[in-house]
DNA sequence: CGTCAACTTGATGGGTCTCAATAGCGGTGG
DNA sequence: CCACCGCTATTGAGACCCATCAAGTTGACG
């Protein structure tokens, strides 16, 4: 649908051709990512749940999450994506979520009927495809396991996981705000608030400003995640 | 592992040779699923976290859940496994859930070493296998989901769900006892009991035994499951 | 019929949500 | 530059839901 139609807020860049493994550590190899790159604004769809799965994506600047409106209004974040993560992956024919730039991003897509040609001739193709689907349920399983702790557990478990994947130390500055994150820990935005003052008071995170979060003490945030 | 290794409660069964979707409709066709049917007993382990992903398994009679013993003694349970499903799909080297037979059991077993080698010459092996994942995927993107809403929603959820998958009309044989449905959903079994009390004073459900759960009132459970 | 585990029901407390008010922050226009 | 506006973030008070602890009931099995 990206490439093909040009929603508001979406712009072709000029087609500057690159493979995705050549600027981005992960995966190491990639021989299915190469194509044009494509700019997204902060706040824009990229796609919208019941969209046909035309494509997948890799994040190469910027962030993306994939989240999906609940019946009672309240919105439910399946994931969060970097640069170097790829995402758009769906079991059927119509993606199951909507993908959303948390801020102006760059991404580069693959046609869905490029990957099944690929696949076809080329079985390493389809086991690194099957690799990356991997990986997204194993992070969807780690996901779940989160969802059934405590507030700060989780809070504990999502500043460690931002810490390892933006790999920028232990001062961490957060593509998203307080409401993303909420939606994403299964909290309230409120919730949220108090269990990071709460951790800013016992000297284990230091809040540098609203985004911008210094992790003082990781191995109490482990204990806490635990 | 259980192919080579006799775990307690694990008995090979007589070499029949069978192939997984003469007998079960999910999926319609499986290149990938036919050996010699195993027998677990029930509450015995298939395998364990941390064990070598040997082998995927398709569940033919009884149940499976696959779960994960928390920090704190907790238990998660990841999923329930029935008849026609496969399960052990992992990403790395390792299972990271532990699998257990809920009822005694009957398993068909395919090695990883014969995938990888049936996909490297058959791309449509490649394209069942990432299917396969993609399910799981979803399935654990709906558990997710269901994991962020109130308690009897939650159980509303897993009614209806549990009412698809067993497919025998409105009264439900459930496999699984009130401490593995309360892992699953991520609540105590004293929620989960009165709950199901709840239901039955509302006309929703009949509680004709224990395990025995008659659903009266499917869109009411749907309402309540939003 | 005794034993044990699973299930059920009741009373209580704590953690999180809700509602409400305030503070901060960036952008826009005078 | 500053006043204003909207949105995000923060903090407080109270209510509610679910967990915890405790006791009782049922059911399976020897």
């Amino acid at each position: 649908m990206l490439q093909n139609c040009q929603a508001p807020g979406i712009s072709r860049l000029p087609p500057r051709h690159v493979c995705g493994s050549v600027q981005h550590a992960s995966p190491a190899y990639s021989i299915l990512f190469h194509g044009s790159l494509v700019h997204v604004d902060k706040a824009a769809e990229i796609y919208r749940e019941g969209d046909a799965t035309d494509c997948l994506y890799k994040v190469q600047t910027g962030a993306v999450c994939t989240h999906k409106i609940l019946m009672d209004g309240r919105r439910q974040i399946a994931s969060f994506y970097l640069p170097g993560d790829p995402f758009g992956f769906a079991d059927g024919k119509t993606q199951c979520f909507t993908a959303e730039a948390l801020a102006a991003t760059t991404l580069l897509p693959i046609k869905r009927t490029s990957i099944g040609l690929f696949a076809d001739r080329n079985p390493e193709a389809g086991a690194e495809l099957t690799g990356l689907v991997m990986s997204e349920l194993f992070r969807a399983h780690r996901h779940l396991l989160m969802l059934s702790q405590s507030a700060p557990a989780r809070m504990a478990t999502f500043l460690l996981d931002m810490c390892e994947r933006l790999n920028s130390g232990y001062r961490l500055e957060l593509p998203m705000g307080r409401r993303h994150i909420a939606d994403y820990l299964g909290l309230t935005v409120e919730t949220v608030c108090r269990n990071f003052a709460k951790f800013e008071q016992n000297g284990v995170i230091a809040l540098e400003s609203s985004r911008r979060i210094l992790l003082r003490d990781l191995e109490c945030l482990k204990s806490i995640s635990e």
